[in-house]
DNA sequence: CTGAAAGCGCTAACAA
DNA sequence: TTGTTAGCGCTTTCAG
C-alpha cells in the first residue's frame, strides 16, 4: 500500500516550517478561517477560534511575513535612512519614530548611511527591495540619482531634520532651521559681548554647513566676520577630536574668547581639555555647542547649547509618513523649532 | 478588434509597481533570464545581459523581497535584539555585526527590547514572522516561553555579551565574562590599597548583576564585604543618574574611598558631581566603571576603566551565526576577553 | 544559454 | 460565518 500522502504534491522547498495549511488542517478548518483569527479575530465565531489558537500554540506556528506581504501588498516595513547611530540625536530620533510607528504594526529597517551620500543611494536601492511602505530620511541633499529614483517611485516619503528653502516646492519635511538656531547662538555670545567667536567645524555634513552659515550671518550682520575665525576639520565628530583640535588651536597661537562648535560632542571635548590646561571656561573661552546632549548638563561648567527637537522630529514625521502611507496629501514643511539654553561654559 | 491584452488576466492588486515580467516583455526575453540576470549575471549572454540592465534601468525596477523570499526561501534577513540603542556599547557591537553580515547580503532587523524580557519575547514574534535566517540575542537570559520557541524553531541563533557556566550545554555564544572583568577591577582597586569601595548599581540588567557578583567575589576573597557597600538604583544608567546618586551617597553620610560604578555613564556622572563638590578624585574618592566609553578617556581626571570588546563581540558573533546558516555545527562559547583600563580617576 | 511550468504561503474577491 | 479559487512576483525544477 502506498504511504497515504503519495498523491499529495511533494514539498519541495522551504524544509520544514509549519505553515497556515498545517495550522488549517490541525484544526479542521480551511486556511482562510486561520488566516481570519490572526489578522481579524472579530469576523470568526468564538468556538472555531478557540481552536485554532489552540493548533497554532501547539504547532509553534510562526506566520511568514514575506508571503503576507506579496499576498497583501500592504507593506509592514517603513525603511528610515540616519547618517549615524553613534549619534545620540539620531538614536532619539529614531525612538520618536519606532512610537510612533511600531503600535500601527510597522517594523522599521534602519539604514546607517556613514554621513555618505553615494552609500545612501545604494542602501536605498537595497531597502526599497523590502517594499517598504515609506521613507523616513535625513536631511534634504540626496544625490541626484536618488532624487529621480524617488519621484519616480512615488514611494511616501518624509524628509527629517533641515527645511526647505521658503516658497519653494518641497517634499514633506519635519525639522527646524539650522541655521536660525545658529544664529541666535551667535547673536547670544555677541550679546554677551564676546567678539572673536570662532567656528569649529568637524563632519562638515550638510546640517554643519548650515550651521556655520547661521553664524556667519550673524557675524556679518555684526561686523564681526573673519574668515580666520573658521575652523574646519573633515574628521567625524567626537570628544576626543574636540581635545585635539582646542589644543591646535591654541598651538596655532589663535586668539578666540569664545568657541562655538558644531556640535556638543566636540564641544564637551574642548571644555575638558581646556580644563586640562587649567584654562577657565568661559573666562580665557567661552564654549557652546550644539544639540544639547544628555551630558551636556552635566559637565563643568555645564555646556550652553542650542536644544534640538529629535525625539519630536522623529515622531511628527512618522505621524505625517502615516497619513501619507494612508492616501493624505503632501503636508507643509513642519518647523519644530530650537531652544537656546544657557548654562556656566557661555 | 479587442485589444491586445484582453486575453491576460487583469492586475487585481498591487497597483502597478514594475515587475520582473514587465521587464522580461520589454526586453523581449522571458523573466527568469532576467532574474538570472539579477542573481547569477555570469549564467547569461553579455548580449542579452545588456538589453536586459538597459531595461531595468528604463522602467526603474525595483525587485520585490517578498516574491523573492518567499520563492526562494533563502531569508534575506537577520534579526538582531538589543537591550538598547542609546547605550554606546550596543550600537557598537551591532557596528561590528552589521561589517559582517551586510557584504553578505543580509539584512538587519534590530529589536530596543528596553532591558525588558517580555518585550523581547514579543519583539521576537513580530521579527520571525518575517522569516529571518538567523538571530543575534543579547545575553542568556530569555524568557521561558522565549527559549522554548527558539528551541522548537531550530533557527541558527548567536547570544552575544556573555558567557555560560562552564561545562554546561549552552547555545552559542560569543562574549566575556562580566564576572572576571568586575573581579578584576576590584583587585586593582584593592591593590591600590582602596579598602571601603562601593558598589553602585544601576539599571539591575543581568550584566549589572553579573558585575556585582565579581566584586563581591573579591570583596569576599579579602575579607573587605559588607552589604551596606552595595548601592542599588533600578532607574537607567545614565551621566545624569551618576550624578545624583553620588550626592544621595554623600548625604547619606556613608563613608567609602572608592566607587565602582557598574558603567561608564554613571561613573562619568559621579566623576562631574564630585568635580562640582570640589572634591579630589581619586584622592577623596576613588572612581572607577565598565565598558570604557569613547567619553572616558577625555574627561578629568581620565576613567579607570573596564575595556569590553563590544565591537569584537558583534563580528564573531555574526560570523558564527553565518556559519550556522550556512548548515555548520554549533560552536564553543567564545571568550573574547576584556582589558583593564588605569587612568587618572583611580 | 534560455525557457515553460509549478509553486513558495498567504490573502482578496467572490460565493454559499 | 465559512469556504473556494485565483494569484501576488519571484525562483526552482526540469527541458530543450
Amino acid at each position: 500500500m502506498a504511504p497515504a500522502t503519495s498523491s499529495l504534491p511533494r514539498r519541495r522547498r522551504g524544509a520544514g516550517r509549519v505553515t497556515l495549511a498545517d495550522v488549517a488542517s490541525a484544526a479542521g478548518v480551511s486556511s482562510i478561517t486561520v488566516s481570519r483569527v490572526l489578522n481579524d479575530p472579530g469576523k470568526v465565531s468564538a468556538d472555531l477560534r478557540d481552536r485554532i489558537v489552540a493548533a497554532i500554540a501547539e504547532l509553534g506556528y510562526v506566520p511568514n511575513g514575506a508571503a503576507r506581504a506579496l499576498a497583501s501588498a500592504r507593506p509592514l516595513l517603513v525603511a528610515v535612512l540616519v547618517p549615524s547611530l553613534t549619534n545620540e540625536v539620531f538614536v532619539e530620533t529614531l525612538r520618536g519614530i519606532r512610537e510612533v510607528l511600531q503600535p500601527k504594526g510597522y517594523q522599521i529597517l534602519i539604514g546607517d548611511t556613514g554621513y555618505d551620500a553615494d552609500d545612501e543611494a545604494r542602501m536605498l536601492d537595497t531597502y526599497l527591495a523590502f517594499g517598504p511602505g515609506g521613507l523616513l530620511l535625513t536631511g534634504l541633499q540626496q544625490t541626484e540619482a536618488v532624487k529621480l529614483r524617488l519621484e519616480t517611485l512615488r514611494l511616501p516619503r518624509v524628509h527629517m531634520m533641515e527645511l526647505p528653502a521658503p516658497n519653494q516646492p518641497a517634499p514633506p519635511t519635519v525639522g527646524f532651521s539650522q541655521t536660525a538656531a545658529a544664529t541666535a547662538m551667535a547673536d547670544y555670545l555677541i550679546g554677551r559681548n564676546y567678539r572673536r567667536i570662532g567656528f569649529l567645524a568637524t563632519q562638515l555634513d550638510h546640517r554643519t554647513l548650515l550651521r556655520r552659515d547661521g553664524w556667519r550671518a550673524s557675524m556679518q550682520a555684526h561686523g564681526l566676520y573673519n574668515t580666520d575665525l573658521e575652523i574646519t576639520d573633515p574628521g567625524r565628530s567626537s570628544v576626543g577630536r574636540g581635545g585635539e583640535l582646542l589644543t591646535q588651536i591654541l598651538a596655532s597661537g589663535m586668539k578666540l574668547d569664545a568657541l562655538f562648535c558644531n556640535n556638543d560632542d566636540v564641544a564637551q571635548g574642548v571644555v575638558f581639555e581646556a580644563q586640562r590646561r587649567g584654562m577657565d571656561v568661559p573666562k580665557d573661552l567661552a564654549v557652546v555647542g550644539f544639540n544639547d546632549l544628555a551630558a551636556s548638563a552635566w559637565i563643568n561648567p555645564g555646556l550652553t547649547t542650542i536644544a534640538t527637537p529629535r525625539y519630536e522630529v522623529g515622531r511628527e514625521a512618522a505621524l505625517r509618513l502615516l497619513e501619507l502611507m494612508g492616501g493624505g496629501s503632501a503636508p507643509a514643511p513642519l518647523d519644530l523649532g530650537f531652544r537656546l539654553v544657557t548654562r556656566g561654559s557661555a
